[in-house]
RNA sequence: GGCGCGGUAGCCAAGUGGUAAGGCAGAGGUCUGCAAAACCUUUAUUCGGCGGUUCGAUUCCGCCCCGCGCCUCCA
């Protein structure tokens, strides 16, 4: 079975394959880096990197693309209102968008662009859109594009644009656009602002341009799949196909892939609502990365994920089991041998993990798969059922979740730890809570010192000494780590 | 208003024309020096409502109710 995407263009899901050679060429929109990435944000951005990664499962290799829009309405007005070079100001927000992007376990796409580095080749393009008739420059200098000569506007969204073209006509030196849904291309430049000098004169891009140019560069003319949030479908993503086709009378992506947005606590994220978190706002309140990875993942791309507080707290759960899960088949002692059920129960899991990806990237069921080996197996290893030679396979299985999913490697604390510094660099020490500054501090703990204590505790419980090894015990309950004692002998991780 | 998506147990959520995965939470039990972990049993006669098609629908169709998105720069 082969890889089956929604995509947006046709409405239907379609078998998916790269078109040339084994190497998936993909964009996907980043930010715009005018304040910090809210949770909304990262659930497209974990989105992407689902599937990233399921490609790379899959064996292809991936060229991904992301932007960084870095020059826009926002990013001026505050860049002016702060006396700062656009450069300047979008600096910190971009650095903190890696930032947080490795918080979350985001993998790096193979290409990171900027916007602004990118301005002469975006100017070029729309020269060639106006030698080529689509375009049109206004008298303040400006650049729009001409939509009713573009047959297709609309075919991505879904739109019926026919009727609303080329209907009361506004001359071109009336210093405005042709028709209303004409859209910019380059904005002439205001005083105080950003601007470019270029071959088509100076000004600033507007927004669509810089992907359709820095996709193409990149990636080629045609490429295999362009994702984003939703609400870029329209106008963004329709914008985007307009001028590329306009351009080079190609297909430009292939696949078109939008992730749905979520809910906070069943409505709308908004500001005026205070149900607005930036991933680091939710760090400081104590939640653990893994577990905001978790919940954004284990929801399908395309279904509205409603992000609770309840939630997060079942995720986080969930993670737990799940690497207490890997901890046992780690740190037990197995009889010599194998099982044969064993074996196939880690394959079928595999197996179905796969099938659900592979159904449009359906992590819930992907979740559902690996949860009935753990529980199967864990319930064979109580009954002495599960042999030593099993260990592999189970491990692997674990791993093709965790090359999707990545929260069972516990590096929570280092991560909480670099954002309670943050926080404490930008003055925000008041938004630390006791959570993550528990957390933060547990990371101070090295794995030796932990083992050095775990040591003590066991030579005093040998010794029936139970005060002393409670108390030990105790102590590391207080910086955060958990000491469990087994059958097998005794085993620790972090809270 | 136009176009589109969705409503499955307390919460998150999969799925199918043939009678409801999984996780979390709850209850009872086993194991255990205690704790932790783990396991077992249990929790939707029912899939927003009303009709229709069908031998049979949660799954297909129609209508209604509710939530959500886009309709010019919000992921």
């Amino acid at each position: 079975m082969a890889l089956r995407l929604y995509n947006t263009l046709s409405g239907k899901i379609e078998e998916f394959q790269p078109e040339r050679d084994n190497t998936v060429r993909f964009y996907a929109c980043g930010p715009t880096v005018y304040d910090y990435g809210h949770i909304g944000n990262f659930r497209t951005f974990v989105a992407v990197d689902v599937l990233r990664r399921f490609l790379r499962q899959s064996g292809y290799g991936t060229n991904h693309v992301m932007n960084i829009t870095d020059v826009d309405d926002k990013i001026i007005r505050n860049a002016v209102q702060r006396g700062m070079s656009i450069f300047d100001y979008t600096k910190k927000y971009v650095q903190a968008f890696l930032d947080d992007m490795q918080t979350l376990g985001i993998q790096q796409p193979e290409r990171i662009v900027r916007a602004t580095d990118h301005i002469g080749e975006m100017a070029h393009f729309i020269h060639e859109l106006e030698r080529s008739g689509v375009a049109y420059k206004t008298e303040d200098g400006s650049y729009y594009f001409r939509i009713a000569k573009f047959p297709g506007y609309g075919k991505l969204s879904k739109k019926d644009f026919a009727g609303m073209t080329d209907g009361a006509r506004v001359d071109v030196d009336e210093y405005d656009k042709d028709n209303a849904r004409d859209f910019a291309l380059w904005k002439a430049p205001k005083e105080g602002e950003a601007k470019w000098e270029t071959e088509i004169g100076p000004g600033r891009p507007g927004w669509h341009i810089e992907c359709s140019t820095m996709s193409m560069k990149y990636l080629g003319e045609t490429f295999d799949l362009h994702a984003g949030g939703e609400d870029l479908m329209f106008p963004h993503h329709e914008n985007e196909i307009a001028q590329s086709e306009a351009l080079t009378h190609k297909t430009f992506a292939r696949f078109w892939m939008h992730a749905r947005f979520l809910l906070v606590e069943g409505e709308k994220m908004s500001k005026s609502l205070g149900n607005f978190y930036t991933l680091r706002d939710l760090v400081l309140m104590g939640h653990k990365p893994s577990s905001l990875r978790f919940l954004l993942a284990s929801v399908p791309y395309r279904k509205q994920l409603n992000f609770t507080f309840d939630g997060l707290k079942q995720a986080a759960t969930s993670v737990e089991r799940l690497r207490n899960f890997k901890l046992r088949l780690e740190t037990s002692q197995w009889a010599e041998g194998s099982s044969p059920e064993i074996v196939k129960l880690a394959n079928d899991a595999v197996a179905q993990m796969k099938a659900g990806m592979d159904d449009d990237l359906n992590t819930a069921q992907m979740l559902g798969s690996i949860f009935d080996l753990v529980r199967d197996v864990n319930a064979a290893a109580d009954h002495g059922q599960v042999k030593k030679d099993d260990i592999p396979a189970l491990m692997s299985a674990l791993s093709r979740f965790d090359e999707i999913f990545d929260v069972l490697t516990d590096n929570d604390a280092g991560k909480v730890k670099r954002v309670v510094q943050w926080a404490e660099t930008e003055g925000l020490r008041e938004k630390v809570s006791a959570e993550a500054e528990e957390m933060s501090q547990s990371a101070a703990m090295s794995d030796a010192q932990v083992e050095e204590l775990v040591g003590r505790h066991s030579a005093a419980r040998r010794a029936k000494d139970f005060k002393s090894s409670d108390a030990i015990r105790d102590q590391l309950m207080a910086q955060g780590i958990i000491l469990e004692n087994t059958k097998d002998g005794v085993r620790w991780r972090r809270k």
